[in-house]
DNA sequence: CAGTTGTCTTGACTAATTCAAGATAAGGAA
DNA sequence: TTCCTTATCTTGAATTAGTCAAGACAACTG
């Protein structure tokens, strides 16, 4: 681990104590593993912690995220047709590109200008509190390959 | 059955042929469950046809509304946390707002103006096919009441 | 450095959905 | 109408994603 990484390292152990969890290494390893990959379901996060700490079981992974969803810390998504996902970046909004032939997620800012994704034609009475966007298209790849699982 | 039923029902099963598909009793009760129950589950068909044909498998159900599903006949969606959920109302690209008191979903017409939801601010090389909005908050009745279940 | 409390491991369990094989019924042809 | 073909339904098992619970263990407090 370089510098860099010990200093990131303090600054994750940071952010899991300050939303009142204990720091430990699985916990570390879940968010190094999300920084991988972004948009990632318990079962990938579960195989990149295990490469790094072969004693982890699943279940502990499904703790660590359900702790982190609770806490803030993470986001849980689940799009239609998949397994939940999540990923660090909470706290703005976004909302997401999910390609329909290999199923690959891609963050996108909030919908034109401000929020306008927040105001339905008609709230039919609903105090809304979010709303959450989700693009299906093709992605580059997928647009030129014929498939691409 | 009154003589306005026959006639929904002739019409039902008009849309079930002209999707290629045989007309049988399940797939009718299937259509009148989706009637009475606009944003139903499978089990909740199921309930709902098992009443009137008792012989009806879940398995049955299960396949009528994939059948219905690849068909275009009925339209899936999957608000995060709960089953599959089926509706009727197909081809306006409607969304949905979701109770997340009671989790009662109702009918959204498309938001702000045309189709503003169909634009990310970036749609990083995606040729974005559809655009799904859920907006969650408390409906009405959850938002006097403490909780109901 | 020891105690308390939260976290992790192990193992069982549930819910939602799918798969497969054979029985049955719908719609078209004779 | 009756038969034939093929789609649909029934029965039963399997799978996937996730949850629950009990005890072992480790992180922070004092």
């Amino acid at each position: 681990m370089t510098a860099t990484d010990a200093t990131a390292t303090h600054t994750l152990a940071d952010g899991i104590r300050s939303a009142g969890l204990k720091v430990t290494a699985q916990r570390l390893a879940v968010l190094y593993a999300l920084a991988d990959s972004p948009h990632a379901s318990a079962e990938r996060v579960f195989a990149a912690v295990h490469a790094g700490l072969p004693g982890t079981s699943l279940q502990a992974v499904y703790g660590v995220l359900a702790a982190f969803t609770s806490a803030g810390l993470v986001r849980r998504i689940e799009p239609a047709g998949s397994a939940a996902l999540f990923e660090r970046r909470v706290g703005d909004n976004h909302h997401h590109l999910v390609c329909t032939g290999c199923d690959a997620v891609h963050d996108v800012d909030c919908v034109v200008g401000e929020a306008p994704c927040l105001t339905p034609a008609d709230a039919r009475g609903f105090a809304v509190a979010s709303a959450e966007v989700t693009f299906w298209g093709l992605c580059p790849s997928c647009r030129t390959e014929p498939a691409t699982p």
